[in-house]
DNA sequence: AACGGAACCTGAAAGC
DNA sequence: TGCTTTCAGGTTCCGT
């Protein structure tokens, strides 16, 4: 479920895991996500020793010593996992990166949505993917950009925030929920939204992202969100439930092919003018 | 240039 | 129970 919280905590696992760690023995088949290169490229970081784990929205940029590096999307249902080098592969791994301490590093991935891009780190940082994101979305949002950003598109804001180039980090689930905190509709014209909307909405992204990580603190980086099976979202998945803020039932609706899920209630279509329930922190608080 | 929709994949869950 | 359909958290490409 990699959305900006979850590839944050990727990043983490990956710092604690492997910098300063020299790789041994690096793999890939030949699937979609090495798309475009040859198996054997990835295996050329053997020797190299990893220096250090970059995140920008939902990619990860690792570099090694020689400025060698390894540029990763999770896609939908990739994940990094780490295992003693004696131990069997879990399913659908796509690359492997053996480490110098008997450990080694998965990356699996059984939709293949995701991608694995090997490089010189300039090179990496040039490719459009990576160079065209937006700021990221946990870095404190300029609130004057985000409205310059959403006053010149015809797109519903739901539409606006997914686009990486607008914020980086943002999918699916997250503008779900940032809108919810923010009282906003999905399908509001992002056009439409006023100045206090939009600072309403950059506090609320910033609460959304860090309620979902302040789930995943603790001493070591775990991935806490691929064990707990209850929802804690607010909004998102709960279709035809409670809302937790007022009496009324989430509903879903479909844009751009994907679903939204909102309280009509703390979310009115219209252009809102009456005043907005002050914002919930996750869970029960309030 | 901006936008909507299709394509790319597999697996799990829901539906029958 | 078992087969079929639907849906899934992302990006990219293509036609308008």
């Amino acid at each position: 479920m990699p959305e900006l919280p979850e590839v944050e905590v990727a990043a983490r696992q990956l710092r604690a895991w492997c910098v300063g760690r020299r790789i041994v023995e690096a793999r890939a088949a030949r699937t979609r996500v090495i798309r475009g290169q040859q198996p054997r490229r990835l295996g050329e970081l053997a020797g190299h020793t990893l220096l250090d784990v970059e995140r920008a929205g939902k990619w990860l940029l690792l570099s090694f010593d020689g400025a060698e590096g390894l540029l990763s999307h999770l896609g939908m249902a990739g994940r990094w996992t780490h295992r003693a080098t004696a131990q069997a592969p879990a399913s659908h791994v796509r690359a492997t990166l053996v480490l110098d301490d008997a450990s080694s590093l998965d990356y699996r991935d059984p939709r293949m949505f995701g991608r694995l891009v090997r490089g010189q780190v300039d090179a990496l940082r040039g490719l459009p993917a990576w160079r065209t994101l937006g700021p990221d979305a946990l870095d404190g949002i300029d609130v004057d950009r985000l409205q310059r950003l959403l006053a010149r598109t015809r797109r519903s804001v739901k539409e606006a925030l997914m686009d990486q180039r607008v914020l980086a980090g943002l999918g699916n689930i997250y503008v779900a929920e940032a809108l919810h905190r923010g009282g906003l509709h999905p399908a509001r014209a992002a056009h439409s939204l006023s100045r206090g909307e939009v600072e309403r909405l950059a506090a609320a992204i910033g609460d959304a992202l860090r309620f979902a990580l302040s789930l995943e603190e603790g001493p070591q980086p775990v991935a806490h969100f691929e064990e707990r099976g209850d929802n804690e979202f607010l909004v998102y998945g709960h279709e035809g439930g409670p809302c937790r803020g007022c009496a009324g039932r989430i509903e879903r609706i479909v844009q751009g092919g994907r679903s939204t899920f909102l309280c009509p209630r703390c979310q009115p279509a219209g252009r809102a003018r009456r005043k907005r329930p002050a914002l919930r922190q996750g869970r029960q608080k309030r």
